[in-house]
DNA sequence: ATATAAATGAAAATGATTTTCAATAAGAGT
DNA sequence: ACTCTTATTGAAAATCATTTTCATTTATAT
């Protein structure tokens, strides 16, 4: 229960609010989903996940939350490589989560570290200041994601 | 010219024929038309970037040799974020040329740098080290790229 | 030159995501 | 609680990059 809003409503209610957008089934059943699971899940995944509970969730209607929730910062999306984005809320109980993966070239899996993060913050920052002044270039986001076989799939 | 075979056949041929692949008009195509590029290609640019010399090579053939050669490791295959993947050529005069990209979230065109990649070398290898053995993962690749505003993007 | 399997191209299929549009339902005001 | 406005929804159709199919062509070993 990030934030400490256990109970009464949920803390991503206000950020709802704030930008005129309204708190509907739909959208409560998928933050809802998605909180409630680590693994990193695509539009149908979600689909199917709600589906039981909420029969009359369309799929068109997933894909367009989880649009509204990736612009509005609530979800990171993701590319591993197999044709289908995945989702993971972006928020936890300390605030944004920022990570990086592992992906699992064999099976499809990604995991996720913070291991390295603060190493790599460093070089992060340094490199992206001496990038913006040469190419004049202003970055606001990056991606790292280190490919490969995880444990399960190393015996071929 | 890479490994001083300006003349004569093409460095590649080899590569092809140890792995038993036939050297085709379109592969000949191809490959000569990525090596005059330094742009990140779709698989449709190339096909039109063909089409005037060679209006026989089929787009589907594109496909077909763009996932040949990107299984030989002769061309890498990138996805910046907007639903079609692009192509390099990997190897330069010096060997594969492995560099990173600033990929510009307004205008989708992607930087090369290779200005950092010492550095960032010594912190991925560490890093990947430490994650290998914490997480069990025999890692055989990375992706790193920036998203942000290029020079031209910058003024809205 | 011939034989044989690899490679090709056109058309059809695929599959994730997006668009359309009429019906539904939040939520502000009463 | 009731009404109004309009954001949101769901089903079906459309998109569009990429893949598959399959009959034809062509590289190359002999
Ligand atoms: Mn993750
Ligand atoms: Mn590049
Ligand atoms: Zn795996
Ligand atoms: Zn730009």
């Amino acid at each position: 229960m990030p934030h400490g809003y256990g109970y009464g409503s949920p803390w991503w209610h206000g950020r709802f609010r704030g930008c005129g957008y309204r708190i509907t089934v739909p959208r409560q059943a998928i933050l809802d989903f998605l909180s409630r699971t680590s693994k990193h899940m695509s539009a149908e995944d979600i689909y199917v996940g709600i589906h039981k509970t909420f029969p009359n969730v369309g799929l068109t209607t997933v894909y367009r939350t989880l649009e509204l929730l990736v612009e509005m910062g609530l979800v990171f999306k993701f590319d591993f490589g197999d044709g289908r984005a995945r989702y993971e809320l972006a928020m936890g109980p300390k605030g944004v989560r920022h990570h990086h993966h592992l992906v699992c070239t064999s099976c499809g899996r990604a995991i996720d570290y913070t291991d390295f993060i603060d190493e790599e913050k460093e070089l992060l920052a340094r490199t992206e200041k001496g990038l913006s002044e040469k190419y004049n270039f202003r970055i606001s986001n990056h991606l790292i994601q280190f490919y490969g076989l995880c444990d399960k799939c190393r015996g071929k």
